[in-house]
DNA sequence: CGTCATAGATTTTTT
DNA sequence: ATCTATGACG
């Protein structure tokens, strides 16, 4: 019991140690975190802690079933008691069982962010509101921000700043979208994400008795990857850690990368703040990167100011330098990249598992898949679109929900005319209207439509409702007394859904015919084998317990326990925890990595340093960044600069990786190693800090911009022309509005825009 | 009401 | 380049 101290260096002992009283650990990257958080629980364990006392919350699925497995290891299956998942997951289980307090059943819907913009889209429509001006991604946003910091309705109308917020953004009636949107989820019997967050908060504010219960069920609670944390789940954890105070926060503000999601590292400030005495442990000690590797991202991570003081450092072996690839088109990268992991795998008899490539952006990862396919080397993506995003899979997950929770307004619209039975858009749209005004659900009207004469449906349309009423009245029964997959292969079939797709020999339709099959063999196998739930109560093999949560799965929550042997490719987000011995950071360019939409305020920049920071210290021996000058962008190609981070690495940790040479058989690496003595493959100025200010290409020379007014004519690079309308901030973070003829307004930060003076 | 064609947008990251 | 939303036509 006592050996596994041994494993241990100082502070991680002393933080395992620490198990009462509020403690915050931070963590640097590589540093043993998730070691010290799953000897944390065993030790709490040994010590007779009752692991049903005990809620850890994992930022995904993946993480807390790994960490589970790990501590089952150490004390054995009655850490499967413990209440381990993500906060949503970990929050849908309160509030299902605490559902009808709130006014909710048991069964809601839980809307994924498809969902969510949908009926955005809907409210737009009935409200005839522009949606170029109110863009369903941003309004869902401001929603989802106000809830995450914990503003209702209420408070949204009468809170000042907000109003005159959305007044500036031309947004004014924001506060009457947030309503509609609360109201129609409400009756809809559904939550949203941020809704899982923000009812567990007014379940806790409002119900005394559920706060007392659960505040003294979980009296160890402990959160990883708490820099990732919104302000809602923030007040939620105190809350539930109030009677006891053993709250154990882990973290590294250094890989906080999630804050255009509301994530707040303030939060980390705030802890110290409101446990005065809190014990914190710091985890400096590097035991997974090289020295190399350690030193670049020191090295990076240093130029960001906002962050806590930490010295990260490791007593690993020095190791190989960083590989730098310059490419001359996307194409290219993605064959370099290939053909470096071929060459490691023969010389440094590594297996494809072994590699990682990471980007920036989804859509990179089409060029680097081609050059893998071309290679022979087998890759497996995460992330992506999630299997349970697919169209076809949405649209039987759709019948499966709406036969469970009648009220889902989503999962109606989405199939009460598909297969096509009669019930047009104009119908449909008639009843939505209707039910809003009303403010029923949809249901309620459609299965007594003889009751709603007044909407004005003719008779056979009536007919045809009366019919699919029945229809979802007969799935809702086969739910309720058959298995999972009686019930969910009853359902695809009798809705002419399999034999549609089975039909459809398109090579889409085929792979949508396999889908649902996959999708079917998934229940069938959840129904074969019964499964206790975390309390050891088994769990109805029905398809509600099925379907229940499906929207908080994602695609890194499936394993395919064969043909394992597979170079991995995801973004960047979705390394995080991860580590790999070989990493390749692809596409380390100007408005790729940093991101065009972060070049606009400091904090955005620092987030997109830190996400390359969380890239870099996922290598544990060996290191590639790559860029290409030139990469196909909306389907035409556009020129590249390097990033803006690849100058903040000191010159001394990187070697040049060579230029792939078009002759593919005769590739002789020595050969090319040593014809490499090309300046041009190294962007001027190259880890030299100063010279920042300096443009990086030599065809278009910035003019010294200190002195800009407004009203003057500059021209930009790739925006051509335009005139300045507004300065703001003040030495060396002046921000210019300016208006370009070809592109319109943009805002950009004088020191990184290069712009040419033309007039004043 | 349904299907086909064209226009328009789209690329930041995820529970 | 690819996907989605809208509109004309059957």
């Amino acid at each position: 019991m006592e050996d596994y101290l041994e494993h241990l260096n100082e502070a991680q002992r002393l933080a395992v140690l620490a198990s009462d009283g509020p403690v915050m650990i931070i963590a640097g990257a590589g540093s043993g975190k998730t070691r010290v958080l799953t000897y944390r629980i065993a030790h709490l364990i040994g010590n007779g802690v009752d692991p049903f006392n005990i809620l850890a919350l994992t930022f995904t699925n993946k993480a807390a079933r790994s960490m589970k497995e790990k501590i089952v290891n150490l004390v054995g299956k009655d850490a499967t008691n413990i209440w381990m998942g993500t906060f949503h997951s970990i929050f849908a289980r309160i509030l299902r069982i605490e559902a009808e307090k709130l006014g909710y059943t048991s069964n809601f819907t839980i809307y994924d962010t498809d969902d969510s913009k949908s009926l955005i889209r809907t409210i737009l429509g009935e409200q005839q509101l522009d949606d170029k001006r109110y863009k369903p991604d941003s309004v869902l946003n401001r929603i989802s921000g106000a809830k995450n910091n914990l503003y209702s309705v209420k408070e949204y109308m009468e809170d000042l700043q907000l109003q005159s917020d959305d007044i500036q953004s031309g947004k004014p009636k924001m506060g009457l979208l947030y309503e509609l949107y609360t109201k129609r989820c409400f009756n809809a019997n559904a939550m949203d994400f941020d809704d899982l967050l923000y009812k567990t908060y007014v379940l806790l504010r409002d119900y005394p008795e559920a706060l007392h219960k659960y505040q003294h069920k979980f009296k160890y609670i402990l959160v990883d990857e708490f820099q990732d944390t919104n302000f809602a789940q923030y007040v939620v954890i105190r809350r539930l850690g109030a009677a006891f105070e053993n709250i154990c926060v882990v973290g590294d503000d250094a890989q906080s990368i999630y804050a255009f999601r509301g994530a707040n590292i303030q939060n980390i400030l705030n802890f110290a703040k409101d446990y005065p005495d809190l014990k914190t442990f710091k985890l400096e000690q590097n035991y997974r990167s090289t020295q190399n590797i350690v030193s670049v991202a020191n090295n990076i991570i240093i130029n960001n100011k906002a962050q806590l003081k930490k010295e990260v450092w490791t007593q690993n072996g020095i190791g190989e330098k960083v590989r730098l690839i310059k490419a001359m088109s996307d194409n290219e990268e993605g064959s370099m990249v290939a053909h470096y992991i071929f060459l490691s795998k023969v010389n440094n008899n590594l297996r494809n598992i072994d590699f990682a490539i990471l980007y920036r952006t989804n859509a990179q990862s089409r060029s680097i898949e081609e050059a893998l396919r071309k290679s022979n080397i087998p890759y497996r993506i995460f992330g992506g679109l999630s299997f349970y995003k697919r169209k076809e899979i949405k649209d039987l997950l759709a019948y499966f929900r709406l036969s469970i929770n009648h009220k889902d307004e989503e999962a109606l619209k989405r199939i009460i005319n598909y297969p096509t039975r009669g019930i047009g858009k104009t119908t449909i749209e008639k009843l939505l209207v209707y039910a809003s005004d009303a403010d029923k659900s949809v249901w309620e009207i459609i299965s007594n439509i003889k009751d709603y004469k007044d909407i004005g449906l003719s008779s056979p349309v009536m007919v045809k409702i009366q019919d699919f009423v029945t229809m979802i009245r007969s799935y809702h029964l086969a739910i309720k007394t058959d298995s999972a997959w009686d019930a969910a292969s009853h359902i695809a079939k009798s809705t002419g859904i399999l034999k549609e797709l089975y039909d459809d020999k398109t090579p889409e339709g085929v792979s949508r015919y396999e889908n649902i099959q996959e999708l079917l063999n998934a229940i069938n196998e959840f129904s074969e084998k019964p499964q206790a739930d975390q309390d050891g109560e088994i769990i109805p093999n029905t398809l509600e317990e099925f379907v229940k949560d499906v929207a908080l799965l994602t695609d890194a929550d499936a394993d395919d326990p064969e043909d394992n042997d597979r170079v991995s490719l995801m973004t960047v987000h979705a390394a995080k925890g991860l580590e790999f011995p070989e990493v390749f950071v692809v596409g380390m360019e100007e408005n790729l990595f940093p991101s065009q939409m972060a070049l606009n305020s400091r904090a955005d920049l620092e987030e997109e340093r830190r996400l390359f920071y969380v890239a870099v210290t996922r290598a544990k021996t060996k290191l590639t960044l790559a860029y290409a000058t030139t990469r196909y962008r909306w389907g035409n190609l556009t020129s590249c600069e390097p990033s803006r981070f690849l100058e903040e690495i000191n010159p001394d940790f990187i070697e040049q990786g060579f230029i792939n040479p078009k002759s593919k058989d005769n590739f002789d690496l020595l050969k090319d190693r040593n014809s490499f003595a090309n300046p041009g493959t190294v962007p001027k100025n190259f880890g030299n800090n100063q010279a920042k200010n300096i443009p990086l290409t030599d065809d278009f020379i910035g003019d010294d911009t200190s002195n800009l007014q407004v009203g003057m004519e500059v021209e930009h690079q790739r925006f051509g022309r335009g005139k300045v309308l507004h300065l703001e901030g003040k030495g060396n973070d002046i921000k210019a509005v300016i208006f370009f003829q070809t592109t319109g307004q943009k805002q950009l930060l004088l020191k990184f825009a290069k712009l040419k003076i033309h007039s004043s």
